[in-house]
DNA sequence: TGACAGGTACATG
DNA sequence: CATGTACCTGTC
């Protein structure tokens, strides 16, 4: 166990704005997260965290898991005064951070969450955990599973993910874990590119397109001036930002705050 | 009942 | 290159 002070940090906003996929809300209201192949629980009042590891795990994986040495104060200074709606988004979920999540776990997830809902996703990961991952026992006993490998799902046949009940994705995943697989996608050189070049790179995969490409970059390769357009995001554009939304002056960090816009879309009042 | 959910591949003009 | 359409599955 360890506590933190940390400025500009929500769990439950972070966990709810639809960037990862196995960080759930627990009974008492704490978060449990798989990541890495490690189990953490993390709770908060205020603007003390506990983390349920110790200080050198905090220090070498989750840190950094949290992008927890970035400025994001100075981030939401930099808005435009005028800019009414991400004003109004940002002081309703200005604690989210992004999140730095494996390369291929987030691949994968967001390749299942093309034309599909959340609590849909979420079922889908835990299920190809369960049936495909590690098994391993956090510090409570229970069992978790890690996510399953590029080579585990790329030796599978073709029927093999029916019982996850992924649809058309299926395939695409199959296909995307073989290409891994076989050499013909390299995500270790993918880490040490540039945004365009890792986005043009993770599109050569079957199943995966700009949005999903986009996340990718966005939400494990932290290149944060990625800006994903989903059906949400087009929304806003069309209502609030109807001559574009002004990426040019936006620019470094867009993506942090399509975040912010995404989740007052799903969750604020109007 | 049908539209919809954080899209993409593939076929046309 | 821009537009149209099929696609798995579960939920309302």
């Amino acid at each position: 166990m360890i506590t933190k002070t940390i400025t500009d940090f929500d769990i439950r906003q972070t966990a709810d704005s639809g960037q990862c996929f196995r960080l759930n809300e627990r009974q008492d209201g704490s978060y449990a997260l798989v990541a890495g192949g490690r189990y953490l629980e993390i709770s908060q009042r205020g603007g003390e965290i506990t983390f349920s590891c110790t200080g050198t795990e905090f220090e070498t994986l989750w840190r950094s898991y949290f992008d927890l040495d970035t400025d994001y104060a100075g981030m939401k200074e930099s808005v435009d005064p005028a800019d009414d709606y991400m004003r109004t988004a940002i002081s309703f979920g200005g604690g989210i951070r992004i999140l730095r999540q494996e390369l291929w776990e987030t691949l994968v997830t967001f390749i299942i969450s093309q034309q599909n809902n959340i609590p849909r996703i979420k079922k889908c990961v835990e299920s190809l955990c369960a049936q495909f991952g590690e098994r391993r026992e956090n510090y409570r006993g229970e069992p978790y599973y890690t996510f399953p490998s590029p080579s585990v799902l790329g030796r599978l046949p073709d029927e093999a993910l029916d019982s996850i009940h992924l649809g058309y994705r299926s395939k695409y995943i199959l296909k995307t874990a073989r290409m891994v697989e076989e050499g013909a996608v390299d995500l270790s050189a993918i880490q040490k590119l540039k945004y365009e070049e890792a986005k043009a790179e993770l599109m050569k995969c079957y199943g995966v397109g700009v949005k999903v490409a986009e996340c990718v970059c966005l939400f494990a390769l932290h290149h944060i001036d990625a800006f994903p357009v989903d059906t949400h995001i087009r929304k806003v554009i069309l209502t609030h930002y109807p001559s574009g939304f002004p990426l040019n002056r936006y620019r470094g960090f867009a993506g942090v705050l399509q975040q912010y816009a995404f989740y007052y879309d799903v969750h604020g009042a109007g």
